[in-house]
DNA sequence: TTCTTATGGTTCTAAAATAGAACTGTCAAA
DNA sequence: TTTGACAGTTCTATTTTAGAACCATAAGAA
């Protein structure tokens, strides 16, 4: 399987990994959600070389997730700005983010805490069922083939391994918060 | 920078990118999450090379994500089953699924359609903030440096490109469907 | 017994991607 | 006239990946 095949998959996660799935990439968007939206502020911060860094700029200004903005004239300079669908990808950071400071911290705690504007509070993102507001679990989400075809996207793990305690880190685990939202029908 | 100094980095994102940044560890994972276990199985519905194959489980065991367990002893057989650390990643693989499907489907729509067995509906995933329920946006979130260290996750893009209609795509976008939880005060 | 198949790998070589460093080009300011 | 900032491009060396073949264990068939 190569790279271009992938994209064409009827499968919308091989199609987004084929888009934004390496790390160079995934760290550029992390930059630009940070803000950073020039060629050496880019390079700087990550130490990517700026080859590699030229290339992934391309393409994903090719895709549509960023924006290549002029910001003066006389050197024609350009900025790299998030475009919707670029913003669209905030969940995908957030869930990121979250999975890694639930499992991939140290003694000294998360590296950056996150703080919903509108309610002032520390939070922690939770993804929930558009239809009855419940959160999500992987065993309780069933699959359909769509219109688009073919089947493999992300289903749930039926019969879910039970994890007999195989030794596995067990401070990490179950730091999640159960969202406390005015008034959803409680979770389970 | 390299791989081995990425996962070093006091960013959450930066470490989990280090472990399950890269193509084939992600549909990998894809493939565990729709329930398959054995090293045929990876191999023959992604076409990886068995080589790689067997480099990127080894990683995920040894990080935890996955677990090898033994299904038969005569010639000795594993299969690879995700922990719940491989299970927290649900909502990592949701949000890409649900960004491929916004922004990578073709006319005829989405592959998959997903079903909450709890409430019976198609749905799709919403992220929201665990303290108040609101739906999370970019701009909406404020970073505070934590107590683990030096600030680079992912923050706010404070002054948010107002994409001044510069020809992306317009089709794609907005099919998100708003959240309609029992009684949540309304999104704005 | 010998052959074939199933499973889960390992070992090669060639091709592709990445790292690292140097170089180009435009303009402003010193 | 030189230096510096910025945004790249070009080059070689190293590392990863692709692709195919090979190895090992055991069951079952011929």
């Amino acid at each position: 399987m190569k790279w271009k095949e992938l994209e064409e998959e009827p499968c919308s996660m091989a199609r987004t990994i084929a888009v934004i799935g390496d790390r160079w990439t995934l760290l550029i968007l992390r930059e630009c959600f940070l803000r950073k939206r020039r060629f050496e502020a880019f390079q700087s911060s990550l130490g990517i070389t700026r080859h590699l860094l030229a290339e992934r700029l391309k393409k994903l200004v090719r895709q549509g997730i960023l924006r290549r903005v002029p910001y003066q004239e006389s050197p024609k300079r350009h900025e790299y700005i998030l475009t919707q669908k670029g913003l669209d990808l905030y969940p995908i950071m957030m869930a990121i983010v979250h999975w890694g400071d639930t499992h991939m911290v140290d003694e000294r705690g998360r590296p950056v805490l996150h703080e919903h504007k509108k309610c002032g509070k520390l939070f922690e993102p939770v993804m929930i069922c558009s239809e009855c507001g419940e959160p999500l679990l992987a065993k309780e989400v069933h699959t359909h083939p769509g219109p688009g075809g073919w089947a493999a996207s992300v289903p749930p793990p039926a019969d879910l391994p039970s994890e007999p305690s195989t030794g596995g880190p067990k401070a990490a685990r179950s730091k999640t918060v159960q969202p406390k939202a005015k008034s959803r029908t409680r979770a389970a």
